[in-house]
DNA sequence: GAAACTTACGAAAACGTTGTAGTGTTAATA
DNA sequence: TATTAACACTACAACGTTTTCGTAAGTTTC
């Protein structure tokens, strides 16, 4: 077991000082080019790395950027690690991905963790229970601290720093209108309690659409329901209320939902009902995942580009480690929402 | 904003030395009750923590783990780090994931980074393309370098270290014997081609379960694809192998896949021949995730309890970094899988 | 009342690296 | 010949922390 060279090894076999050493492999005029030939072939040859703690210590920063999500069991949050890491690896950069479980104490202690150590920057996404509690002293005590943060998807206008939004209301708006120019005029909506800001802002979107195009809001066929991870307790009640809202309002031709998830009860429930889709019920959902294409018929979704959203965040925050943004005030980057069609509409 | 408070800075405010503080904030004895608590007190007051970097530097050694994944955006990895996720932050340690992206270079480069930098030891799911071109040098030098490696579930014989694996297959076994118990008797099989292990596996558990049943081996049911990320060329392929096959042998009346993609496409093609799942033809797929589970009729299917493998991958490596394990030899952990009955059986 | 011991604290080295400020040698200039 | 300049290198502090080894006082012991 051969341990990690260090400068001050190679010095001693070289027999020269370690401040040499350092400036050999830096290629520093104040050492004559035979000797940094020397020092260099010597280095390659004990495959010498240099230590980044060290480094870390020295800078006051590391080249480390901190991405804490809610969920990685989950399409979204999984293809905005895959941008990030795409950009970071690019442009030098270390990635830590930290779970906070939709739990704000958890996002809490990750964040001072990070903090503490590795991290010279934060992209993060705010789990369920912080947007609850709406207590974000951990985000302010960290953006204190000097460190730039960088939220995404589920953001609050309370914290000033930089974010990258998904356009929701554009996107469910995309979406219902897409139902409106298929024909459709009785369409059920499936989303959350508005204190989701992203199940709000579809919600919201979903209303806009069908004011541009004249029809008349029916309450009854909006679905809320509770966003919670156990999706085996939510759903059955969601099919429920999706069941008896079928039987009162036979009348519904399309249906766009919030989620992949609540789209898949949709097709299990229209199922029961023997109706086909699309022909009698076009379905249209937020998030371009898995089960969207894999489903049969698969299903026409509302695409969020997380690999785009991660690409954007990670260059913010890397621009301003690097501070190569001028304006001191945050930016915040809209990305617009793209259908794909497929054959649920 | 206001930098991180420092034990230096503290020492200063109280007049006492550096060690002072050290010794109090540790609670040593050496140190007078009265000075311990005022120190504590101020540290408090100061919000003072400690500088990771500085000690990881003394101490030669971090409290982090590094996982590297071929992909995020795959339901089984995502449970197996949040296993990970889960063990590490129970026992103190902190994870930094990272992605190889199915590539041999990103792999290496990535265990590079990590290497030189913040991790104690790894947690690894080999990449495709290594396991083509069977080239593990990477892996071993950080074994040499006396870096703990524990390998999950894609791994090889040629690596000595500790394993936890996926008893591929048994769980293929279960799922065969499972359709022949459903009284099908003729089970075609999807898989892959032999290089990627698990697919070797699950076609041999398959094997199995047919000869413990007396089931002749037809040839004929057993379609192999290649095993590439590009879905959209890969499953039109097999889509129409899968057409040929049904119409050459209308006898099939079950199937078993290796992976969730494929049982979809399977779904795909039963439902143009006008066939019931699973009434006519069973399916059973390996791979408990979001697709199988949300899926009309939902889908039998193999659990690998991936989050339970990520637990054992933590707690062995974390062992290992403490030295609570007496035996030097790598030992292998085998995680048994079950069969998830659902509505396609 | 001296030797031995305890208590409570401080000085300094160490971890690996970088950059500033020397230092000694040789060569060019006045 | 003395002064200066260039060159090629070294010494050392610094980053924040822990820990070993002192070392002053004060306290016991005989």
């Amino acid at each position: 077991m051969k341990k990690k060279t260090t400068i001050k090894q190679l010095a001693a076999e070289l027999g020269v000082s370690v401040s040499t050493v350092s400036k050999s492999l830096h290629d520093s005029p104040e050492i004559s080019q035979e000797t940094r030939e020397k020092v260099q072939a010597f280095a390659k040859l004990y495959n010498y790395r240099p230590n980044n703690i060290a480094l870390s210590l020295k800078n006051k920063k590391t080249k480390t950027i901190g991405v804490i999500i809610p969920e990685v069991v989950h399409h979204f949050f999984a293809m905005v690690v895959r941008g990030v890491e795409q950009v970071a690896m690019e442009r030098g950069y270390n990635v830590v991905i930290s779970l906070s479980n939709e739990s704000f104490e958890k996002e809490v202690i990750n964040m001072e963790t990070f903090a503490d150590s590795l991290i010279g920057g934060f992209i993060l996404s705010l789990s369920k229970e912080t947007l609850q509690k709406q207590d974000y002293h951990h985000i302010h005590q960290t953006i204190e601290e000097g460190m730039p943060v960088v939220l995404f998807d589920r953001t609050v206008p309370e914290i000033d720093c930089d974010k990258v939004i998904v356009n929701d209301e554009q996107g469910a708006l995309l979406a219902t209108k897409h139902l409106i120019n298929q024909g459709k005029k009785n369409i059920l909506l499936i989303t959350t309690e508005d204190y989701i800001s992203v199940g709000r802002l579809r919600t919201q979107g979903y209303l806009k659409a069908l004011q541009k195009a004249n029809i008349l809001l029916n309450n009854n066929l909006i679905i809320k329901t509770e966003d919670t991870n156990r999706s085996d307790i939510i759903l059955p009640l969601l099919e429920n209320e999706l069941r008896t809202a079928l039987k009162q309002n036979p009348e519904i031709d399309g249906i766009f939902t919030v989620n992949e998830i609540y789209a898949a009860a949709a097709m299990r429930v229209i199922r029961e009902f023997n109706l086909n889709i699309p022909n009698d019920i076009s379905l249209v959902c937020f998030t371009d995942g898995v089960i969207s294409k894999y489903a049969t018929p698969s299903l026409t979704t509302v695409n969020q580009h997380g690999t785009q959203i991660g690409v954007e965040a990670a260059n913010l925050l890397i621009d301003r480690l690097e501070n190569k943004i001028e304006q001191p005030k945050p930016i915040t980057k809209v990305i617009a929402c793209e259908i794909v069609r497929r054959d649920s509409t």
